[in-house]
This record gives structure tokens, C-alpha cells and sequence, in this order.
DNA sequence: TGCTTATACATAGGATACCTATGGGTAGAA
DNA sequence: TTCTACCCATAGGTATCCTATGTATAAGCA
């Protein structure tokens, strides 16, 4: 809420949590940093959020995870898609592709109009 | 959750409804049908929402309603936009827009890269 | 006449996903 | 040695959505 960053919009967090996890194993610290930079800070991620989310989305099968050690020489847990995860991804970008169209429909729509 | 109509995402139904009003007072159902008709039924609003959030949206003073009658000549509560709620919904408009671009970033995002 | 459907409002109770606040701990720079 | 960045985690609160249920009327149809 400080400065200009967005509330998330349930449901999403999911989405960039897989996506952040497309290209490898990767710790939750640079989860959150990849979707700050990707989005160049308009989305902020709560670490009260996250870590939540990266248990919830484990217990779902969508990822798994094992300690590790970070670049930067700490401890760290690495979680990465599983099969299941991998296709649950390309279902909530579709998702959410078809859920933003229709929101954009309805918020742009020049007149009343209900059939 | 029937067929293939979408849950809602959090925080998307204000939006909607403020929308639904932009041109004039329209009753409950009359704003739940136009949603299912712009969105040709990607959202379904249900009832349980729908009643409660107008509830809501009054409270926070951004619409105001009064009992009228129906073109059906049933008893219907008419919602119409305050001023408040005009500056609301532009706003809301822009959020929404600003935030669904910082998502679209970051899930066709090529390749992984953090700063 | 009675039945069904569409119209119209409303609430109770539950689920859940997010937030704030707080805590612990390490590596490296200043 | 102090501070910042890194890294994990939980407790408790809140908001908003869902399902299920209830009331009631108008109109069409059997």
C-alpha cells in the first residue's frame, strides 16, 4: 500500500508464483524479487503472503521443494513445478486471459445494452 | 462454477458494478443480467454477491438507492452512481487496467531476469 | 385452475486468500 | 559493530466471495 503498488487481486499470486517457476528451481526471497522487477514494482508481494502461497501451492502438487543453498551462500528453499504444476500454469494463463477479456468487455462498453 | 462461467476474482465485482450504473439507475438484477450478457457469460454474478456487494458499495457511499418499480411491474431497489462513485469508478477503471498490464508483463515474460 | 419459469430481493454461514505484524537468523559492507 | 540485504515462517485479522435457502409476484401454459 505504500507509494504507487497494488493490493493483489486474489487468485493471482498463483499464476506468478508458477510462471516465476517456469524457468527452474528457484527460493521464495527471489520469487518475490522477480515479480517486483517484472512488474517494475507495481505488484509487491508480502512475504506474509508468499511463503503461505508456496505451501499452499505445494500441498496442491503443483510444486515440490528441497533446501539448498542460495547464490549468496544461505540457506534457502528451492521449489520447482511438477509435471502437474507445469500444465496448471498454462490453464491459469488461459484463465486469466479469458477472465481479463471479458472484464475489459464489460469496462468498456460504450452503451447499455442486455440481451 | 457450472459449465464453463468463471469465479469472480476478488475485488473485480465493485468495478463491474459501478460500470453497470454509469449510465443511469438500474436495479439488482437488471446489473447481474447486463454482466451476463456483456461478459456472453464468462461472469455469472450470484445473487449471495451481488446483494451484498451493492450493500457494500452504498455503504462506502459511492451509490444510493430507492424503491421503484420494474419494467416487469415488480418491486425492484433502483442503485444509482453519487458523484463519488463516478470519480470511483474512473479510478477504478485505471487500477484495474494498471494492474492487469503488470500481470500481462509478467506472464509473457520470455525469460527469467531480476534486478 | 394450478404449475412452472423468470423476475426480484435478501440473509446466514462458511471458505479462503490476502494483509499486517512479528519473530528468528546469516552474510557482507560500512 | 552496526546496518542492510537476504531468507524463512507463523499468528491473527479481514474482506469478499460462495452455497444454500427463503420470500414473493407476474406471466405463460397446460
Amino acid at each position: 500500500m505504500s507509494d504507487s503498488s497494488l493490493q493483489l487481486v486474489r487468485g493471482t499470486l498463483d499464476l506468478l508464483v508458477l510462471k516465476a517457476l517456469s524457468w527452474g528451481p528457484r527460493h521464495g526471497y527471489a520469487v518475490s524479487q522477480w515479480i517486483k522487477g517484472v512488474t517494475e514494482g507495481a505488484l509487491l508481494v508480502e512475504e506474509g503472503s508468499l511463503y503461505p502461497a508456496l505451501q499452499r501451492i505445494q500441498r496442491k502438487g503443483w510444486i515440490r521443494s528441497r533446501w539448498g543453498v542460495s547464490d549468496t551462500g544461505r540457506r534457502a528453499r528451492f521449489y520447482e513445478l511438477t509435471p502437474v504444476g507445469e500444465e496448471r500454469l498454462a490453464r491459469e494463463v488461459r484463465v486469466w486471459q479469458r477472465y481479463t477479456a471479458a472484464v475489459e468487455r464489460a469496462v468498456s462498453a460504450p452503451e447499455w445494452e442486455v440481451e
